[in-house]
DNA sequence: GTCTATACCAAGATAGAC
DNA sequence: GTCTATCTTGGTATAGAC
């Protein structure tokens, strides 16, 4: 890989910028981090990456988390805070349109923070570590929970639902909408996948996308 | 079901054990490889790693395959290959069952051989490296293919089941199955998506299985 | 609160003996 | 064909100045 990280602009304040809350700067490390995280993985990540998309040093990063595994751990928590509270909010609205494709929007919707479910996806996958795989299994749970006991789902519509969200994040690490208008094949998958194809644009834009 | 799933202890030939040929080594190496990149992704695996599950020296592993990155196509290849022939071997099967279920049974039985899935997962998720994200993701659609095109599936039927396999991957991936007796929605999520019950057990048990 | 400098280790890769 | 020894790089984490 001989490019450095992730989009654009580093998320630092200009040099000579006010101080910023030290809550506000921790933000702006998760923020970071989700994204290096959701693109390169736990291992595949390094903290360097991560202190340099948010503009600060690497030390820093390492004095307010700690370790890279307690930072990584903040991330999927935020992940999924951010997931379960998506689906909540639809739960609860009231709306003609069927749940089931509501919830399958709200999820579609979190993927213009690419990051986000990208990271998920990755601690799903880390099973070998004890702390990191346990925490992310519970999480896969918590997902699983919701769908059966708050939106009332039976297990097998949960579990079908699930599936294709494991899917469409497969679909967005490899990257496949790079595909969408060279190969017929990946055009297809992609459609059948997502709801509609209006919500293909917020993922193929990723940072700017205007609706 | 060629069935030497790998076992716990060094695969190495006992050190005073007549030579083998060089083919059945290379074999070796990337069956142990296939379990050691399935269990720890391609960068949370090391070279070291799979030299000593293969009970061989690690300069020995990088002289055979060059660099961990062709080590790791290899094992890609090989999972890929393994798959799309064992779905093959279905499709020209002549049965009563419904050919939907028995793919899916010839998937969950991929499981015995616990790499070769999980290496597939993780390349799926390693977008953000050029050479193996493009490999994957031409795997991924090659599969799509063969259930489009060679199994007769609408791009509905293929998605959904591509989803599914997804879904099992992942539950494989954070080790859900280690929940199975304790805790009832694990229980019930897995069950929802393994085709039948038997099949679960083919996971359970790991390497000790006989059917 | 945030930086620079740096210690320390692990991992991929190479050289070269046998 | 396979090993031991080793070089090199890069990444986490710490020390400590400002």
């Amino acid at each position: 890989m001989s490019g450095d990280s992730i989009p654009n602009p580093p998320l630092s304040a200009p040099k000579g910028a006010p101080r910023m809350r030290s809550g506000d700067r921790r933000e702006l490390v998760l923020e970071a981090a989700t994204e290096v995280f959701g693109a390169f993985g736990y291992v595949g990540s390094t903290t360097g990456q991560v202190a340099a998309a948010a503009g600060v040093s690497q030390p820093y990063v390492m004095r307010m988390f700690g370790t890279k595994e307690k930072l990584f751990l903040e991330v999927l928590g935020r992940a999924l805070g951010a997931l379960l509270a998506a689906f909540r909010t639809e739960v609860a609205r009231d709306s003609e349109v069927h749940l089931g494709r509501r919830l399958g929007g709200a999820y579609v919707s979190m993927l213009s923070q690419r990051g986000v479910l990208l990271s998920l996806m990755h601690g799903f996958v880390l099973g070998s570590d004890p702390v990191i795989g346990a925490y992310a299994r519970a999480g896969l749970l918590e997902v699983y929970a919701l769908l059966r006991d708050e939106a009332g789902f039976s297990p097998a519509q949960s579990q079908q639902f699930l599936a294709t969200g494991m899917l469409v994040n497969t679909m967005i690490g490899t990257r496949m909408i790079d595909e969408f208008d060279t190969n017929p094949a990946a055009r297809e998958l992609l459609e059948a996948a997502f709801p509609d194809t209006l919500n293909l644009y917020t993922v193929l834009g990723g940072s700017e996308h205007t609706t």
